[in-house]
DNA sequence: TCGCGTTTTGTGACCGGTCACAAGACAAAT
DNA sequence: ATTTGTCTTGTGACCGGTCACAAAACGCGA
């Protein structure tokens, strides 16, 4: 019905009698304002409830106050489609937002296709329709050079998720290796010996580190280490299962097992449920991926959580950080979460 | 590194030698424009890769190209907190995002507090700075009066996600009677005509639909209706444990029972499992959430479906249709979809 | 009191589109 | 050939901020 019209910087500088620019200054905290000046000013613009329009801003202005967060259109339509229910993007959300939200700006989520040449051509329209401060590349995108390099080409800010080496950009990843060697301690310290590890792929680099960290642990607890508890599981359920047969099968058996991925974490609850083997009274199990399925499988699972709201958080104000001018780049590796539910116990 | 200026409208203009406001009606597939002059400027935009700023088209245009999809902060937050993996906001993306896509706009996500001071305040300036032609609001911002009269009077296109009365807003729903209807019938042809219904709350218009719906097929298929087969669950999984405790130790107890949401059919699995009745050969469950939770649930049940995706693209179609002028509001009832999994099977 | 450097404030142009309106081109009618 | 009406195209202002630069106000020592 009405129409409400915004208040502009105009109404503002007109209410307090002094010029746009003066408003503008107090706006974006620039120096050389009277304090009593700023004052009234800032009481004015309660007053008058007076908000910027972002649009203007971005236009003369270098800055747009957006953050783009790229999501892998592929992976969000399989979670749609299957309804898999994993939460990545809820996760990204709050965490994004809420940041976003403290420091004026906001996110916006686009989905772009994994397939390189339609990657770059879609973000290249994004960047040009919206021009962000800063964009954000979340896997399988963060490993995509043609998109950091059109990025900066556009000169635009960039933030990896799940990356470390390399760049100018913000890195923001979790320690892996840490996670590896936690999953492991878990396991030690309630009495595990036989500790099997099925890997995921040794041509992914977090892969690799979580194996390492799994290794450190056994060196620094003297514990046996041995080639054939090291399962290539690929982080396939079907190959899991195969391997997880063989171990349950033999005469000696591991007490418990570390998975890569939930997939295969759910391949060590199927056999185990098919050779009658109890977890976690027989058997304990450790997830590296906390999706709602091993949460909610039976039972639940003891997990390695990624702190994936945090990560968004930190790529958000790294980039913020970044487009004011400050830092370039800067690499961050946040804590994992070892949640313990109910698939591990003490050692038989 | 580099710097690469984006393209205009003036370069547009001048490469093909025509003015600014020649090229913005191609842009608009505004009439009058000679054909040949329309195709020469739209190879032109082609071969010079021109994307208009959405930003400067704001400015002095009427429309912004961007929907504004409001989501409730607390409900966020636990699914982050809790890692509940409700997977509504994947839903939503993919749903809104595909259908922007297709019509040039963008969606952006925002958070506000469900306290009806705090939400008006919030949206208030996220309006202001953003000014969207349309917002989608959602459970329960869908029944917030003063949200949708704040958005009338900054004239801006109103979507109301399952809501169906009332206002010239885009009301988009799913068909509840039907699904409390389909739930049943889904039972009765499997041979069951002892079913029970728990239910959720008296208050909540949708949940009285659905029972509507149960007692029509009741009627229908001339199955007797037992009112202390209506149980009180509230919701609550606690409520719905002794609810169900009750029916399944009576004498005469229903080899059916569908479940207003997610927690209560748990609870039925959860009583069930306790007093070794056996899911699905001597009770069939239905839920009416699917959440992650009720798929990967042992065994995984079957529930119905809310089109969320679906609601959310029907919701921008339709707020993108009003801004451009054409139709107000209109009112959408889409199909819910049944989904067989396990938990349900023929009567004993 | 004046001069000079520093701090504070103001002015006009501008970003990249669209709006309102005017002007030109062209075909049919007079 | 002139008029009239329609179709097509162009012009200048403008949206709401920020930039670059100029002007005014102030502080302080000579």
């Amino acid at each position: 019905m009405g129409t409400k019209q915004p208040v502009t910087i105009r109404d503002v500088a007109a209410d307090v009698g002094v010029s746009r620019q003066t408003v503008s200054r107090v706006l974006n905290k620039g120096p050389s304002v009277k304090p009593s000046v700023r004052a009234r000013v800032e009481e004015s613009m309660e007053r008058l409830g007076y908000v910027p329009n972002i649009s203007a801003r971005r236009m003369r202005g270098s800055r747009s106050y957006l953050i783009l967060a790229i999501n892998d259109r592929q992976r969000t339509y399989d979670n749609w489609r299957a309804g898999r229910g994993n939460d990545w993007v809820d996760q990204m959300l709050f965490g994004g937002m809420t940041e976003c939200e403290r420091q004026g700006y906001h996110l916006v989520f686009e989905l772009i296709d994994a397939e390189p040449e339609k990657a770059q051509q879609q973000l290249s329209k994004v960047i040009s329709e919206l021009r962000p401060d800063g964009v954000i590349l979340t896997p399988p995108h963060s490993d995509n050079a043609a998109l950091t390099d059109l990025l900066e080409e556009f000169d635009i800010a960039v933030a990896r998720i799940g990356r470390r080496q390399g760049g100018a950009y913000v890195d923001v990843s979790m320690d892996e290796g840490g996670a590896g060697f936690e999953a492991a301690r878990h396991l030690a310290d309630l009495g595990h010996t036989r500790i099997a590890y099925l890997a995921g792929s040794p041509f992914y680099g977090n892969s690799l580190k979580r194996l390492d960290g799994y290794r450190d642990l056994l060196r620094e607890r003297g514990l046996s280490f041995r080639n054939n508890w090291i399962g290539k599981g690929d982080f396939q359920f079907d190959a899991a299962i195969e391997v997880v047969k063989d171990w349950l099968t033999q005469d000696e058996r591991p007490s418990a097992i570390i998975a890569d991925n939930d997939q295969m974490a759910f391949a060590v609850l199927h056999v185990a449920n098919r050779l009658g083997v109890k977890i976690p009274d027989e058997l304990s199990v450790v997830s590296f991926e906390d999706t709602p399925g091993v949460r909610l499988s039976v039972p639940p699972m003891t997990a390695i959580r990624q702190p994936t709201a945090a990560m968004i958080a930190k790529a958000c104000s790294g980039l913020i950080a970044q487009s004011s001018g400050d830092d370039a780049g800067g690499k961050y590796e946040l804590p994992f979460e070892l949640i313990e539910r109910e698939s591990t116990a003490a050692a038989p």
